[in-house]
RNA sequence: GCGGGUGUAGCUCAGUGGUAGAGCGUCACGUUGCCAACGUGAAUGUCGUGGGUUCAAGCCCCAUCACCCGCUCCA
């Protein structure tokens, strides 16, 4: 599907006209990839955080194992210690112009690199371009030797004079803008794959108390995953945790990023719900697959439905070097005409725990008491070959993460757009008429009921208030006597409203009330006695 | 980051140098009998922002910010 910029305006009105989302700082002209959400949107979003916490946190479903999934929270300060982001890797490399290889995978520092600038041949007798270059890590002989190797190799094949002491120049001189294209890689063998030399400042940066100077800089978080880690000797130290458990956190991050684009979607601050989940190396994979369904999963019965969901697997070159695996969670937005990722679910090895115990100094093992209760016996009391085997696996180990990562913003927004509907219904005289819907499953809609009486006397306004503030006390109910009866239906509809209660003649005289269907139209007769018990049951709580 | 486009009421938009408009929405009053009611009345704009040209700028020029589209990028 090509990306359709009229749906995207229309929602992007109605998320306006009707409170879902402003741009932030409006009033000033706004602010680059900063959104805020109004009075509906507030309540969506929350909507899905606390399903989130509640699905995955307070009531998961059971583990691979078959049993239980032990899960604990932790909200973490977004400002943390500056050595978190040298160990996690986020702080590497970020001052300095990098060059990427899109092939390997590798990451330069661009003024690092030399180019050897040996041959400017004449296209060759197919025509071809012959221009060639080879780039190398400086100070590196085996990089060096490695691209001189390549250059007399392609010399060789292409009849061209072998220069035993090419020329070289720095890959940031200025000779090679534009000639990418005729420069290979230290780590590849084919041309083109080097990006431009790009300044990577992803972090935001501030400063921790009054005195602005170097030791006192510091950074917002690039994501939620580091609190838990920093935090996972403590939750062992102060909980009944045991291997293999979760812990999870909901929490703003900060990514400067280069292009802020396509709406809500790529934001410099956004919302994370995440999750790492250690386990034991040995069952790790059965994890990975048990979260892989149980997070997909997730957003398909939160109403997610359509084809233009989808669980990507990562190829083996797209995973990072730590990386077993890594599967994608991906929407196909009307923005794009490819899916874009909503969720990863990655199975990061002990990388991170690695890290972190190297970085601090701390040890982060896990050691597995049942374990080794059960198999202490087997060294017949030796007290030296007890303490050695204690001490290594598989009693005391580092944990396998798995982390299912989720942007809580680009979740609402994927539930935003699939929630838009453009339908007829019929107006009073039976034409039909085009209706602005917003298809919400009844778990994430703002509002959960509207009550209204169907006229203003004869009582029934104060029948449905009473009616209205009873619901209120259970979930979010609104309230409306204000004109005609369809319009009032109307307008809910625009806010994915899924049931309106009307109070009329029938009320008066027995009681009941009717409950209309957002998505159907349909209504059906109950007493207002049983009509919160109704609810509920449909609205899962 | 590059190129193109847009910016006027809450939303959608008209307005090519001479008194800021329409539709929808919102509010008030009256009416109301189940799917975008009607009548009457009302509020809302430093025309994105800052400079400049002009007797006069929503309109022309410069800068800037934001958003959209395409490329690029997304450690």
């Amino acid at each position: 599907m090509p990306a359709d910029t009229a749906f995207m305006d229309k929602l992007t009105a109605l998320c306006k006209r009707r409170g879902f989302i402003y741009q932030s700082s409006e009033i000033y002209g706004g602010i680059g990839g900063f959104w805020d959400y109004g009075p509906l949107g507030v309540e969506l979003k929350r909507n899905i955080k606390d399903l989130w916490w509640r699905d995955m946190v307070t009531n998961p479903p059971n583990g691979a194992d078959g049993h239980e999934v032990e899960m604990v929270g932790v909200d973490c300060s977004i400002i943390m210690n500056p050595k978190v982001w040298e160990a996690s890797g986020h702080a590497t490399g970020f001052a300095d112009p990098m060059v990427d290889c899109k092939e390997s995978k590798a990451r330069y520092r661009a003024d690092q690199l030399g180019v050897i600038y040996a041959w400017d041949v004449e296209p060759g007798a197919d025509n071809t371009q012959a221009e060639v270059h080879f780039a190398f890590v400086n100070g590196d002989a085996a990089s060096y030797g490695n691209a001189i190797k390549k250059a007399k190799k392609y010399a060789k094949k292409m009849g061209l004079r072998v220069v035993d002491e090419p020329s070289v120049l720095p890959f940031t001189s200025g000779e090679f803008a534009g000639r990418l294209p005729f420069i290979v890689g230290p780590d590849v063998e084919t041309p083109g794959t080097l990006t431009e030399p790009r300044l990577f400042n992803l972090m935001f940066e501030t400063f921790v108390g009054a005195l602005q100077d170097a030791t006192s800089k510091a950074y917002l978080r690039p994501e939620t995953a580091q609190g838990i880690f920093a935090n996972f000797k403590n939750v062992l130290d102060t909980t009944r945790v045991k291997v293999p458990f979760g812990i999870a956190q909901v929490g703003k991050s900060f990514r400067n990023e280069i292009n802020p684009r396509n709406y809500t979607f790529r934001s410099r601050e956004f919302e994370q719900m995440e999750i790492e989940f250690f386990c034991q190396a040995a069952s790790s994979m059965q994890w990975y697959e048990f979260w892989r369904k149980v997070r997909f999963d997730w957003y398909v019965n939160l109403g997610l439905k359509s084809e233009k969901l989808r669980l990507r697997d990562q190829g083996p070159e797209e995973l990072a070097h730590y990386s077993k695996a890594c599967a994608d969670i991906e929407y196909l937005f009307p923005f794009s005409d490819e899916h874009q990722e909503l969720e990863g679910v990655a199975h990061r090895g002990n990388y991170d725990l690695t890290q972190h115990a190297k970085f601090s100094g701390k040890d982060l093992t896990y050691f597995d008491d049942e374990a080794w209760e059960r198999d202490k016996a087997n060294f017949g009391g030796d007290k030296a070959k007890e303490k050695t085997a204690k001490n290594a696996e598989p009693y005391r180990f580092l944990p396998t993460v798995i982390e299912p990562s989720a942007g809580a913003d680009r979740a609402t927004l994927a539930f935003l757009c699939e929630a838009y509907t453009e339908d007829q219904a019929p107006d009073e005289n039976g034409v039909m008429q085009q209706r602005i819907l917003m298809k919400f499953h009844p778990k994430l809609a703002p509002i959960k009921v509207a009550v209204f009486p169907l006229v203003k006397k004869e009582g029934m306004p104060d029948i449905a208030q009473a009616i209205y503030r009873d619901l209120k006390q259970h979930m979010n109910a609104f309230y409306d006597d204000k004109s005609a009866i369809g319009r009032r239906y109307r307008r809910q509809d625009e806010v994915g409203t899924p049931f309106c209660i009307t109070v009329d003649g029938d009320t008066l005289k027995d009681g009941t009330v009717t409950i209309r269907d957002r998505d159907t139209l349909a209504q059906v007769r109950i007493h207002k006695d049983a009509v919160r018990d109704w609810l509920r049951e449909r609205l899962g709580r």
